[in-house]
DNA sequence: CTGAATTTTCAATAATTATTGAAAATTCAG
DNA sequence: CTGAATTTTCAATAATTATTGAAAATTCAG
């Protein structure tokens, strides 16, 4: 297989992966093409290497500079823009992860804390199970939540390095 | 608002959650009522609650126990069978974590790999960076499963905590 | 300014995924 | 066994989500 096949079998694989988890294919896939790269790419060049449509090309480009994790490059004696990924995989992940965190999670954590309200005078014994159950799920995703910010706020590499070796 | 209509909300909240992270709506919502549900329910209950076919509960119900999510629970003198919820949110949590990246990440990181050898060899400059950037995508993903492994297989509570406490 | 180059928008359409519900298969009490 | 109760399957359809591409908006060199 040659480097173009191995580059195309890459953004494919990176194509179904981001599908399956709820990020859309084209999105997941002008990510990969520009992590694997070699040079800024402009939206026709992008539009071309996937064969996909200004529109699409666009809007995907869009949301992953709106994602931060690829930027406009600028080339001299160019009037079009050009796009390069973050390539520090910590950088990119952690804000994937923080941006989900905060657009799809806490929402849903504020509406635990919510119900949870609701119910907290509710004496019947299924109130008091229903707001057990609650309390648990909100606790639980609180905590997780928290963790998320505490690993993508602070410095990265050693941080998973301190995990690793207090779990295994 | 009462217990019903909180209930209520609880399940449309999770349903619009699984939706956004690739798990199927009905999936999602099948799990929720059992989770609130003060008793074990039938097939028949569960289509009448969340107003959905034979066909979607039976699906949806069939997944849950693949994931191990949920029991059947006989209950005597009833020939038809009776779901409950695992309640214990770090069992199905991690359950979920463990079989999603068993499915999903699993074999994106054997792809990975396979695309590391193939280019190995590749002694162009372009070649060597795309090997870099796989390789280093690779190794991330393979720290990552090793630590999802190694949560989901160890005791539950007290692991959180450590972690907590080494980072905060 | 002007207008060509470029980007953005968005209604129409295509593609994908979820859901239905009836038919087939299975189970099990009698 | 028998047949009613129950579960499962799956082709047809509905619902949702993604994509297109032309028109509108914007940008900027000259």
């Amino acid at each position: 297989m040659d480097l173009q096949a191995s580059k195309q079998k890459f953004i494919d694989t990176w194509g179904a992966l981001g599908s399956e988890w709820g990020i859309n294919k084209s999105v997941a896939q002008v990510q990969a093409l520009l992590l694997v790269s070699d040079n800024p790419l402009s939206t026709d060049e992008i539009m071309e290497m996937l064969t996909i449509s200004r529109g699409n090309a666009n809007m995907s480009l869009r949301q992953l500079l709106d994602y931060g994790i690829i930027y406009k490059k600028v080339i001299a004696g160019d009037r079009k823009e050009y796009f390069v990924a973050e390539k520090d995989i910590w950088k990119w992940a952690l804000k994937i992860v923080l941006m989900r965190k905060q657009k799809e999670i806490d929402p849903v954590i504020n509406v635990l804390r919510e119900l949870e309200a609701d119910t907290k005078k509710d004496k019947s014994r299924e109130g008091k199970e229903f707001y057990k159950t609650i309390s648990e799920i909100q606790q639980f995703s609180q905590q997780l939540s928290l963790l998320a910010d505490k690993v993508c706020n602070s410095n990265r590499g050693e941080l998973l390095l301190k995990l690793l070796k207090v779990i295994m």
